[in-house]
DNA sequence: GATGAATGAGGGTTCATTCAT
DNA sequence: AATGAATGAACCCTCATTCAT
């Protein structure tokens, strides 16, 4: 019984701030930062508002808190996976950062997070840092390791050629998916846009050989 | 004095409206639409609130005539000027788009309107047709002029060449600038990154003769 | 043409002044003194609410003039009619009485009276003196002229017996009435209502000869 | 120790909620409904605008629960007394009965009720089931009793009986303590008018025996 | 640690009234 | 005499935050 009052509240409290932070997430992204109240949250929490500032100590504190978590979460494995052809990696992977780009989630949070770029800085910066910046060098690195394998010519600037590939990729879609200007697309949509963007990039970069 | 006394309460009633959707504008940029307050635009208007609801019914009515102004402004010639070659016209638009784009004006416009997406769509979808979708469309015409005028193939998919460029061209400033990660770059690393970003959509675009 | 100039204005303006007040009572009826807003009435009266204090020099001036005027209507001829027997005038009167007390005007306008009565005092006052206390005293004149005739012996208190009458009659409707408790009666309800009204009244006051 | 920890903030609750009610009675009945604000009743209540509306989730729901409050105090028993003559009864009941339709707190508030009958029916017509009907049927109830012991002939309608006393009491008094014309009548004066009203009540409904 | 009542500043909005034209 | 833009106080209501229990 001592050990449970020990180390139970101390699993339950990070339990809890988890499922404040869900709460928080569903909230904030329904309704953006301003219009999320702290009243709100606390209610589908189910708990008191004297809680929520128990475990953060203001609504922006409890903003970045969210902010923070959302760009642990996005690591994926990119890379060669075992018995695929180069050109086999590129579309999956252009199809996957397609289909990530354009997912609801991701677009609502961007939205939230760029909303708040004006008012709170640090925050935007860091996703940005976290999520597209370490996006882009990761994706750098893949076409890299592909370069290696003959199939492109990156002309010695693999970051340029990173910054293309996703250009290409996401133009089409992920601007008026934030004005929601259209509805999430489908697979075979993004697959299609997806191929069609590889091949113009391999146009640019590809080798002869390829 | 007889047309003083018909047309200057006209003039000065629109004047007055196109003043208040100035400081309007500054307001909803620098906060975005929810922390902005009626008393604050009041206030810097040097008039009283009353005023206010005499020229907008309402907050989101002030709003929603923000953007239609904004809406009406971005209509630059493009097209092929005299004495310029297809190749000097591209870079030349290449240029000036990302310019535009990575404006402090356009991309604190873009937050503010995709702040609001989610409980305005209609707002954000009609900027996304008035704004990006019409730009594509413009540029997909101006890439067909120059495939007219033998320096592109654009495989009979004008639109899809143009988001291609597009999406070159703006991706390694645009997103970073709206996450506040990069302040506007300047004039020479504008051109820069257009340049080689024309670069590569010609090598996958253009044709052997270039 | 100087006639014209001297006399025309002078009936304008009262003819002006009596559309505004029916506007104003209209409005007033509708939405009660404190939620009429001059906005409305101006609106409603097609013209600015700049004229409406031309005419009148506050909500409050606007309201008087209202309840003033309402009081001077009220004034048909009571006493009896050639032809008629004692016992048909009374209950010719108490029908009228009765119809004239549960119309949706009389009842609309005796609310707004009522709510002000701890506002303006002096008004609601005026209401009474003009209204209800001077038909009090025209039926006990009515009854006086009655039991001249015979029919009635009023034991010496005209005033107490004219109460009695209007009290007998009313009751029953006029405070359902005023609370929205029920509709407007109609006529044959009326008639049956204070035609047993008028029966109690005449056991009361009822000479044996009757 | 236990039951404080558990009772008291339920009783604090409660009792602040009749300490809001009170208040706002006073300034609902002073101001009329429109009139009064939100913040004269915090002002009044010694706390902030905020905790009115932890307790009322608007100023219509206050009022709501005020006119609730209001009908569930009206109900004194009516009936026979021990030792009393049916006689005596009648005079007493009038007598009661006026002097409480004149008070002054009754006054005010059927003032206000009836002042918001437009805009919010169900209320008024709510107050006047819960009030003046009830006491109608009560009025009723009790003067079949007094048939039963000889005093009276109600001639097969007691309700109709019971309207004709209850117009025959109130009619010279109620209107014009509505219109503010008179204040409240002194407990002689009272006595006076009810005693009159009997009589003549008696005169038209009294057996021949009494 | 959890609660939820209390706070008070501030939100958007309305409105009676004024005044220059 | 008529207009209608301008005012600013006041309205109802919301909310992030605090604190006694």
């Amino acid at each position: 019984m001592q050990t449970q009052t020990i180390s139970k509240p101390r699993l339950d409290r990070d339990a809890r701030r988890e499922a404040i932070l869900d709460v928080a997430q569903d909230v904030f992204l329904e309704e953006g930062f301003a219009a999320a109240s702290m009243s709100t949250i606390a209610a589908r929490l189910g708990g008191s508002k004297g809680t929520l500032y128990n475990y953060f100590k203001s609504k922006d504190d409890l903003f970045n808190a969210y902010v923070e978590r959302r760009c642990l979460w996005q690591s994926e494995s990119l890379g060669l996976k075992p018995g695929e052809t180069p050109l086999q990696a590129l579309n999956r992977v252009g199809r996957a950062f397609l289909a990530f780009l354009t997912d609801d989630l991701t677009v609502r949070n961007f939205r939230l997070v760029v909303a708040e770029a004006e008012r709170a800085p640090e925050i935007s910066r860091t996703f940005y840092e976290m999520g597209p910046a370490r996006g882009l060098e990761r994706i750098a690195a893949f076409l890299s390791e592909l370069q290696a394998g003959g199939l492109l010519d990156l002309g010695g600037d693999p970051t340029g050629a990173a910054s293309d590939f996703l250009g290409l990729v996401q133009y089409r879609y992920f601007k008026a998916r934030l004005c929601n200007a259209v509805s999430a697309p489908r697979s075979a949509e993004i697959d299609a846009e997806a191929d069609r963007a590889v091949a113009t990039f391999l146009r640019a970069y590809g080798t002869a050989q390829r």
